[in-house]
DNA sequence: CGTGCCCTTGACACGATTCAAGGCTAGTGG
DNA sequence: CCACTAGCCTTGAATCGTGTCAAGGGCACG
């Protein structure tokens, strides 16, 4: 049904593993009940147990904890070709929320359906659990980021690790990307007031770095971006799985 | 060799899963290998690849990722029981490196060894997996801890979530626990100054909620930590895993 | 008896939050 | 077509939490 075109998360996988044509048949066949769920409203809550992943095809989600006290911490985006909820089908009830930041479209992957594209393709498998693990070292990046790191610091990093991101998908380059987030967003991500946020954003873009304005991200100066984050990308590129 | 002694992973995993004779068995053979380290020499660096995976016998490890400015950010602790370096026999080359606090005794579990148990005690591998995705949920936790606490309640909380994971190896109670960190690691781990963090365990000491001191944790008011931090343990319990 | 490591405390500086007010824009109903 | 509203962005001023700097104390070890 979307035979022709080539989905992002194809696309991604492509950049690190030669597919086969059984590969990418198995893929597609996983792309093929669509779904569209509205902005605003929470796909999967807290604690839930969920019988399905999605594959997001358009649109971004955040996936988020709530805390006691209302305010919220957003763990990570998914942006076209990222899976969800793909932990909570392999092993647990998930531990977060997802909601999506836009109108979504995203592919619907039954739990047999993916065990059953593991056992056929192991080729696949092992993407898909690179792209897994990938996910986690960029949950593991965040914490860091979080951890020690000012604000401005914390902006320029995220912003580059986003466009990095976009990049393997085809949605964007070193000279930036569309980006539907709020500054709230970019406040609840980084541990900051969006006050906040929105000095740090003044100011990155008064010293020619980096703007973030109607939706879109712009790189004026991305090398200049690169040293001041201490952007270092081998948490990212991984230069392909090895096994299982 | 070690055949009468219940290892501390043996015991965490029984606290889940009902674990069979030929399953302990498996499980026994895994922690033939014992090697130790001395505590403060880095055991793995980021980067490496890795053909052995660590089950953490006796004493206290940190992983860590150093920041291009010389600071540190501790990702997690790992306790007796814990395994070590899992992710990096599965998957990938190791995001970050390993060092332990104390002298320290593991066994060692060579690739090999691990995936012939893998194949052929599926509830044993179910159990791993279970544990690996705790491992991942606490780090989501810290993340959450990192973004969005002050220095008290990230203090609490992490206190009272090391205190869980102990009890469930027999190395800890509701009164409290051993524990051989430095305040220096509590800052790394927090994000925050070592000087605050000696100023924010005297408040806590002073409110009589938890005392940190001598290489001992002391709860003091357990029910009271628990509402400062926030202490919800659904991330920890987990009723027990369901498959792959 | 010294030396080094860690803990402790105080004074001060700075980064981030909060509070408050106002502006812009898109959407809504008169 | 024009109020009017609701979100979101923007800015300033005051406050608070945390970091930095500096000095001293305790304890273990050589």
């Amino acid at each position: 049904m979307h035979a022709t075109e080539i989905s992002p998360l194809t696309k991604k996988l492509a950049a690190f593993v030669a597919l086969s044509d059984g590969d990418l048949a198995v893929l597609a066949r996983l792309h093929q009940k669509r779904r569209s769920f509205g902005a605003g409203r929470e796909m999967v809550h807290e604690g839930e147990t969920e019988q399905s992943a999605y594959i997001l095809a358009k649109g971004w989600v955040c996936s988020y904890k709530l805390q006691p006290d209302g305010t919220r911490q957003i763990i990570d985006f998914q942006i076209p070709g990222d899976f969800l909820g793909l932990r909570s089908v392999l092993l647990r009830t998930s531990d977060h929320s997802f909601e999506p930041i836009v109108d979504i479209l995203a592919a619907e992957v039954p739990k047999k359906d993916l065990l059953e594209a593991f056992t056929n393709t192991p080729r696949l498998a092992t993407a898909i659990l690179w792209v897994a693990s990938r996910d986690e070292a960029m949950v593991v990046e965040h914490l860091v980021r979080l951890g020690s790191r000012d604000a401005s610091k914390r902006m320029a990093h995220f912003l580059l690790e986003l466009g990095a991101r976009l990049t393997l998908v085809g949605l964007g380059s070193k000279s930036g990307y569309a980006c539907p987030l709020r500054q709230y967003h970019l406040a609840d991500a980084l541990g900051l007031s969006s006050v906040h946020v929105n000095r740090v954003l003044r100011d990155l873009r008064e010293a020619g770095l980096v703007s973030f304005r109607d939706g879109q991200v712009k790189f004026l100066d991305y090398a200049g971006l690169v040293k001041l984050a201490g952007f270092y990308t081998a948490y990212l590129d991984e230069t392909g799985p090895l096994l299982l």
